[in-house]
Order: C-alpha cells, then structure tokens, then sequence
RNA sequence: AGGCGCGUAGCUCAGUUGGCAGAGCGCUACCUCGACACGGUAGAAGUCGUUGGUUCAAGUCCAAUCGCGCCUACCA
C-alpha cells in the first residue's frame, strides 16, 4: 500500500510536530570544537520586552535559510541566539507596570527595583524567543545568551577599564542630548530629528548705556536667559560698532558682553546669535573659546530652574510662553517669522530632546573609527549590497564621541568609583577595598549605566565566551555573516566593527547582508500606532509558517523595501499546497524500490525534467550563495508549479498508469522519485515545515531532511549531466501542444470535445521527434487522431498553426464556423506583421549588418526568415478559410 | 543643506555583463479530464516617469528634469 497524505496541507500540527523533533534530537547544535567548514551567525538580538513584528520575521527568516542551507552543505553552523537587555525600554516598562499599582520607582529603590525588573524578565522576556522558534529559527538554543547575564556583565566591566586605562573612555562636562521624560542622556544616534514648522523669533537686546541693540535670532527663546554672550562675525561691517559693547539681557538683571566670533553666519537671521554655552552644543564650544561662563536655566526634568528667575519652575515649553508675552510687552519682540527646522526628539519616548550641559562617560570614537572603515575598505568585512558601505564610511568619518553613560538604573553600572575622602576616581572591575590615594574606605559607584549599545558592540565574541578563550571563540570568530536591517548599521554594525577589531584584533563578521525593511502595502513604516501592522503570528495562524517564510524570501530583493499585504501571503500559501499535492500524487506511485537514481530507458519528458532539476539545483545554490533570495524562492517556483507541475507530471501519467509498459512506468517513477526528493531538500532552508513532513512520507529517506545531503553535492547530481537536446525536442513538442490549446481556446471549443489534428513537416528532424513523441501530443492536447505527414493535400476545413518547421492543423469541420477561424488568423497574422517590422528595419540598418557581433545579426536574420515564412503559410491559410466561407 | 533609493501591465514587483519586455496577484472566457477550485486551460493588458546624449542597438550606460520615499546634519 503506498503512503498517503491529506489533500490539504494543514500547517499547525506539523510545525509543532518537527519543531519539537529538531530541538529534542539537537539538529540545531553546532560542534564547538569545530570541523573546518564551521558556519557562524550571531543573531541581531531583539529587545526583551520586543513583541515578533514582521521586520524580525524577515531578518530571522533569512538567517535560517542561510543556517539552514549550510547544514544542508555539511557545514558546522552555529547561529547563536539571544536578547539584549534594552535598558531605557525595559525600564520603562517595569515602571509603566510599577505605576498602575501606584508605586514609583524611587519609593521602591535602586535594588529592588532592578529585582523588580528581573522579575519582569523571568515572565516575559521568554515570549520573543518562543516567537522565534514559531518561525522556525534553527538557533543552538543551548547557548542562548542575554546582555545582561553574568559572563556578558564580566565582559562589559572589562572592556569599559581597558577603554578607560587606554584613554578611550572619559568623564567629562559637555552639552548631551537629554531626555526630560526618561531623565537621562542619549547618545547623538538615538535622538530622531523631525521637521517641526516653527518661528524664528527675532528679539532686541538693547546696548548698555542707550541705544537700540541688536537683534538676534532664535527658535528656542526660553533659552535666553541663560544666555551669557551675543555674538558677531568679526568680519561683519554691520555691527562693528558692537565690539566690546555689553547689552542688557532682556528680562533679567544681567548684562552680557557682545563677542566676535567667526562661526557666527552672517547670512543666518539677522547675523547676530545669542549665546547659551548650557543649552546648546555649539554655543558651549563657542563658550569654552570665549572663556564664558555656562548658565543652566532648564533642569534635568524640562522645568526651569531657579537661575531662570521669575520665570523658575515653570514648564519650558510654558516658559517660553511667558517669555514671548512679556518681551512683546517690553516692546522687544521685533518680527516672529515661520521657521520649518529639525527638532530631536528621544527615539524611545519622543518627547523633545534636550541639549543640556551635563556630566557624562564618552567613548573616543575617532580611532576605532579609522581600524573599522579600513576592515571595510580592504575586504576584511563585506557589506552587501554594497551601496551601504558608501553610508558606513559617511558616517564613520564624521563620528562624535559616544556618550554611553545612561541616568537610569536598568543596565551595567559603570565600574568607577569616587573616593569620599580625596575625590579621586577609580575605573576597576570590581570593588576596590580602599582608595589607592587616601586610603578612605568611603568609596561609592557611579549611579549611571552603560547604554544598551555598549554591551551589544560586544555580542559576536562576548555571547561566544570573551574574555576567555573557549573553544567556541576559536571555532567560530569571526562569524560568517551578520544580517540585519539598515536602521542600525549605525547603532550596533559600525559599533561592534570598532569593538571586534579592537578586542579581538579581528573583523566580527566577514560579510555583512543587509536587508529591506517590512512595510505595509501602501509603503508606509508598519507601527501600532498608524494601526496598519501585519502581525506574523496571525499570518502563521492563518496561513502557516511556511508561507509566511516563503513570501518574506520571495520578496526580500536586495536594495528594495517589502510592501506586504495578506494577497500575497495567500499566493504562496497556495505554492505550498501545490507542493503538498504534487507530493500526494507522487506518492500513489513511487515505492522503495524507486528510491534511486539508476536511470534506464528514459522517456523525453523524464530527460527533460532531469535537466531542469540540475538547472534550479545550480541556481538555488548559487542565489543563496550571493544572498539572492528571491532568486532562489522564484527558481523553485517556477520549477515545482510550471515545470514538474504543470508539465512533468501531465507528461508522466499515461507512464506512472502503466500504459506505456512497464519499462516506462519503472524508470519514470524513478525520475518522479528524484524530481521530488531533490526540490524538497533546495525548499528546506526558506520552508522548513512543510518539507520535513513530506519528507517522512517519501520513500527511501531517513531520518530528519536537516541531514540530507545538498543535491549538487551528491554524486548522482555531479554525474546527471545537463541535457541541451532533450531542451529543445521537449520545447517543440510542447509548443505543438500550447498551439492547440490556443485553437481550443481561441475557437471555444469544449476542452471534454476530442480534436483530430495534422502536423505537417518538410525537415525531418522535426517530424522524427513529433512522431516519436506522439503520444504525449496525444494526451495534453486531447486528440482522438493525430496525423504526422511529410507534406501532403491541403487539409480543408481546419484551423491552423505555424510551430518551428511544422503546420499544425485541427480539423473544424462541423465543430465552428470558419469565421471565428478567419478572425484568429488575422489576428495572428496581424501580430506577426508588427514582429517582421521591427526586424526589418535593424536589418535594413546597414549600422547593425556591419557593426553588430555577427551571431547577433545572424540570429536577427533566423528570426526575420521564420517569421516571413510563417506569415506566408497563414496568409495561405486565411484564404482557403475564406473561400471556405464564400462556398 | 548634503547623501541615497525608487518611478516597468490595473496592483505589487523581478529584470546580474546593453541584443525580441517578465512573474505573482487581479481581470475575461471556458472547464468536476483518476494530486490540487488553495485547482486546470486559454486570453486581454506596458511609449519601461519625462527630455536629451552615447551606441548599429538603451528598461539597462551618461546628463538634465519631474514626482515619491528614506537617511545624515550643530546654522541659531
């Protein structure tokens, strides 16, 4: 009895099934002492408090392909999982959560906080990673890792005191980007700057001792009173009676000097630009020049502070209110203009960033910078597609220092210590009994974390076991390849190059492939709150994991972003189905004793279809070889629905039926076993699932498909060779078919009505293999009588097509009227003519006769003759229909 | 302000070195023919954004231009 499956594919099951199986029996776990083809990915690592979206169903999607076709390759592949511990989102979180029972963070304290949000991650933070493996990541699960963990933490500790003794990291005042909301400092990367219309406001400072002043230009006016200068271009004719004057500052007691500076745009506003060294990066630097001293009027917590004056404890965006209505008041609010212009706003929270003076922990970025646009400009690490790397080196070159330490309690805590006795700071890796100066036992750490970035630069040696020196380090560092979307080649790409490189001497990764990013059908970002997200986990409910897989692949072109829409999902669901069937049929047939690839005897159709295998086995490989996945999803669709579908199995099943002897029905059940088992393993890497289970059916198999072997590495791939002849006889015999079927279709004739059919030929190559091939012709065009002549009467009453050297005729008589038959004609006859014109006039170019290469023109010249010739024969034909009618 | 990308069938997109414009979906007509209606067969459908240039030959290379999207940036 021959195995069987449902008619319908139905994915659940089966992919709790053979998940569980995979994991159960380790087919995910990489050799750690390694066998020279090691494989290594490390995975981006989604945020613990991250729900499954659709960017990461594409990035894991990819990186199981890979992982998976380099199993399939005999590689030892190690893709490395885990999740960062996302300090800002995390602790925002907790504290959400924390607040809906009424309690606030400080009420709780530092500790128990953090227990708090250990907690949290005890209960969620496994949600994601379960979402993973719905998608069928083939991660070693045994290794996962969290940035958090104590190996990670040990790591960070030492990497920050190297970077401290090496002078790479330091403490320092300077203006940061602040969040009032998460009341902590971001890094440059992590401010979002929107287009905000605006005003520039222009306000009048008047001279000390009378005199109009002069008027300065700003969009933040609040920021005035703490400004401690006015500034012009000292080579600014308009104002040079400023110089060495002081003006009163507008709303306050104080007087401030003008200064002349040459960064000051005389173009800009009114040339002349109010000062605030604590509220803006450039005025701080121009303030450090100028020796100026630095007022702080806007806190930490967006309220103004006492230095504000009157105007102290009010919100800054209300201060700015009150400032505008009292200067109007003084009469010194001269003009407010629309002003469209950039505003940061924090990318975890969005509220308005603000630039404020403040303690921080910079990393000095400049020369890890340089070591890591070198790796890249000297091959060491590939960015694909290549026009990526163009923005690396952008912004590498034009890196600032790296502000890591973060004002919140979720995280690293920075591994400095201050001395209550002497103020001295020691940087060290764990808790220093005295202080090495004084010897004061009064030591307290730095309350600041590290950002989030900074242990993640880490991720491709520490989850590896850095700093010590493990096998796994040894076996798979540098990783093969690090996928990731293009939104943070900046944040955690270029980062972890400068790190890698500076730590371990050596790239991260070797290649780098960068993907699209998901977006919904119109083009727009997907996100909750525009509500037009595609959630994965309802497409997998809804349509399996498979498909989900396949569309994602099938989509993923280099360089251009993926617009989903469920349509397409439901596509490719219907690909896996197709597979499933086809899969079902094959089984009614095919036993043990098929499972092989000793050919004999082999029909056209099953040399044929040997050559197409060959042809999408070479170029599967090859597109995931180059990361062309949609290369690979469309070759095997195109094979499995078009060729082994459509027409291998058409072709085969008078054969598998047995009638066509037993020799043909044995070696085209053979081939059917090939053409099927092959194609599952090329499908395995983009849909798991659906492959394996079908596998389990397949005679001749054992054991999991992860641990088949890649077809172009078998043997009998490497024997089959490719098979040009059979290409071309089956091309004419399925053209014969097609131009039937076009007269059926074009002549609405009923496909149950049987058709008597002449082909007539002069070349007797062509009428040898229509003859030998009869049968098939036979079968898919529906003929009751097929006739094949070398020249012969004219056929009356009969419906005509040209294919290479053959006329094919199906004979109407009584079955329609000759006028549709004369319209079909002229119809075709008509396209032809638009074909003969356009190769008349290249060949009446003497240009392309002459210079073109002359295969070209000679191809040219073939098509032109056809052509002509098949024009001629229909013409002929039309008229004898035409007659036809007349009578 | 600078940089990058995209404009190809009604829709969504392929198109690697220049050499006859492709796919999926949708649409139209017909079809229970022993895997599949999540199916089959056939069909209609495009001035490759626009203009110019290079070339015998341009969707493809060059220049300009229009439209859209994104990224980077300390011009108040």
């Amino acid at each position: 009895m021959e195995a069987t499956l449902n008619k319908g594919y139905e994915p659940h099951e089966v992919e709790k099934k053979w998940y569980t199986f995979w994991e159960n029996n380790g087919l995910f776990n990489a050799s750690e002492t390694g066998d020279g083809s090691d494989y290594a990915i490390v995975i981006p690592p989604p945020n613990v408090t991250g729900v499954l979206h659709m960017g990461h169903s594409l990035n894991i999607t990819l990186q199981d392909i890979l992982c998976r076709y380099r199993r399939l390759r005999g590689d030892n592949v190690l893709w490395m999982p885990g999740t960062d511990h996302a300090g800002i989102a995390t602790q925002n979180v907790v504290e959400r959560d924390l607040s809906a029972h009424g309690i606030d963070r400080h009420q709780l304290g530092r500790e128990k906080f953090i227990e708090k949000v250990w907690e949290w991650r005890k209960t969620y933070g496994s949600a994601i990673i379960n979402q993973l493996k719905k998608l069928g990541a083939s991660c070693d699960w045994r290794r996962e890792r969290f940035t958090m963990d104590e190996g990670l933490s040990r790591a960070v500790k030492k990497v920050f005191v190297q970077l401290y003794e090496e002078g790479l990291i330091y403490r320092g005042n300077y203006i940061i980007n602040w969040c009032p909301r998460c009341m902590t400092a971001l890094a440059d990367l992590e401010v979002e700057h929107e287009a905000v219309d605006g005003h520039l406001y222009h306000i009048r400072y008047p001279l000390v001792g009378g005199g109009d002043g002069p008027v300065v230009a700003t969009t933040r006016p609040e920021t005035m009173l703490g400004d401690t200068a006015v500034a012009v271009n000292p080579t600014d004719s308009r104002y040079t009676y400023l110089a060495g004057k002081e003006v009163d500052l507008p709303l306050t007691s104080r007087r401030i000097p003008v200064i002349a500076d040459a960064y000051v745009d005389m173009e800009f506003g009114t040339g002349v630009l109010k000062i605030t060294p604590a509220h803006d990066p450039n005025d701080f630097e121009v303030g450090r020049k100028h020796d100026l001293e630095s007022v702080k009027v806007i806190g930490d917590d967006g309220i103004m502070t006492p230095d504000a004056g009157k105007y102290a404890g009010l919100d800054r965006f209300d201060c700015r209110k009150a400032v505008l209505k009292d200067l109007e008041a003084q009469g010194l609010l001269v003009k407010v203009e629309s002003y469209n212009h950039g505003v940061g706003h924090c990318y975890r929270c969005h509220t308005v960033v603000e630039p404020n003076l403040s303690k921080q922990w910079f990393v000095k970025t400049g020369p890890l910078a340089e070591k890591a646009m070198a790796a890249v400009k000297n091959g060491q690490t590939k960015i694909i597609p290549e026009k990526w790397a163009n923005d690396y080196f952008v912004w590498l070159e034009n890196i600032r220092d790296w502000c890591i330490s973060r004002q919140i309690w979720w995280g690293h805590q920075v591994p400095a210590w201050t001395c209550g006795g002497c103020g001295e700071v020691i940087v060290a890796e764990n808790l220093p009994g005295v202080c090495p100066v004084c010897g004061s036992a009064n030591l307290v750490q730095d309350p600041d974390v590290l950002d989030t970035w900074f242990s993640s630069a880490l991720w491709p040696f520490t989850t590896m076991g850095w700093p010590d020196n493990t096998p796994l380090l040894k076996t798979f560092y540098p990783t093969s390849v690090l996928v990731t979307g293009f939104d943070i080649l900046f944040f955690w790409v270029a980062r972890m190059m400068m790190m890698g490189l500076h730590f371990m001497k050596s790239v991260p990764f070797s290649d780098v492939y960068i993907h699209a990013l998901v977006r919904d059908e119109s083009g727009k970002k997907m996100s909750k709150s525009t509500g037009n997200v595609i959630d994965p986990l309802t497409v997998i409910e809804k349509y399996g994991t498979d498909s989900l897989r396949f569309t994602l692949t099938a989509f993923a072109a280099q360089g251009r972003d993926i617009k989903l829409s469920e349509k397409r999902i439901e596509g490719y669901r219907n690909f896996i189905n197709k597979l499933w069937n086809a899969a079902r049929f094959s089984f009614m047939h095919i036993h043990e004793e098929d499972a092989t690839s000793d050919f004999s005897g082999l029909s056209l159709p099953d040399r044929w279809i040997l050559d197409r295998l060959k042809t999408v086995t070479r170029d599967t490989a090859g597109a995931l070889d180059t990361y062309r996945f949609n290369d690979a999803a469309g070759a095997l669709y195109q094979f499995v629905w078009h060729e082994f579908c459509d027409w291998y199995l058409e072709f085969i099943k008078p054969a598998l039926y047995g009638n066509k002897g037993a020799g043909e029905q044995a070696s085209s059940k053979k081939v059917l076993w090939r053409v099927l088992h092959d194609p599952l393993i090329l499908l395995h890497p983009i849909t798991p699932f659906v492959t394996e289970e079908i596998w389990h059916t397949l005679p001749g198999t054992e054991g999991s498909i992860m641990k088949a072997a890649f077809p172009s590495d078998a043997s009998e791939f490497k024997e089959m060779a490719l098979d040009p002849a059979a290409v071309t006889e089956m091309s004419l015999i399925m053209a014969v078919i097609n131009s039937i079927r076009n007269i059926r279709g074009e002549m609405n004739i009923s496909p149950s009505r049987v058709l008597s059919v002449l082909i007539q030929s002069l070349d007797d190559p062509t009428k040898n293999i229509l003859t030998e091939n009869q049968e098939f012709i036979i079968n898919l065009a529906r003929l009751e009588e097929l006739r094949i002549e070398t020249v012969g009467e004219k056929p009356k009453g009969t419906a005509t097509a040209i294919v290479d050297q053959a006329v094919v005729s199906v004979f109407l008589k009584g079955i329609i009227d000759f006028g549709a038959e004369a319209g079909r004609l002229e119809k075709e006859i008509s396209k032809i003519d638009v074909e003969i014109d356009k190769l008349n006039r290249k060949l009446s170019n003497p240009g392309f006769v002459n210079q073109a290469p002359a295969p070209v023109v000679e191809k040219t010249k073939d098509q032109f003759a056809e052509n002509v010739e098949k024009k001629e024969k229909l013409a002929v034909n039309l008229k004898r229909i035409q007659s036809i009618q007349s009578e």
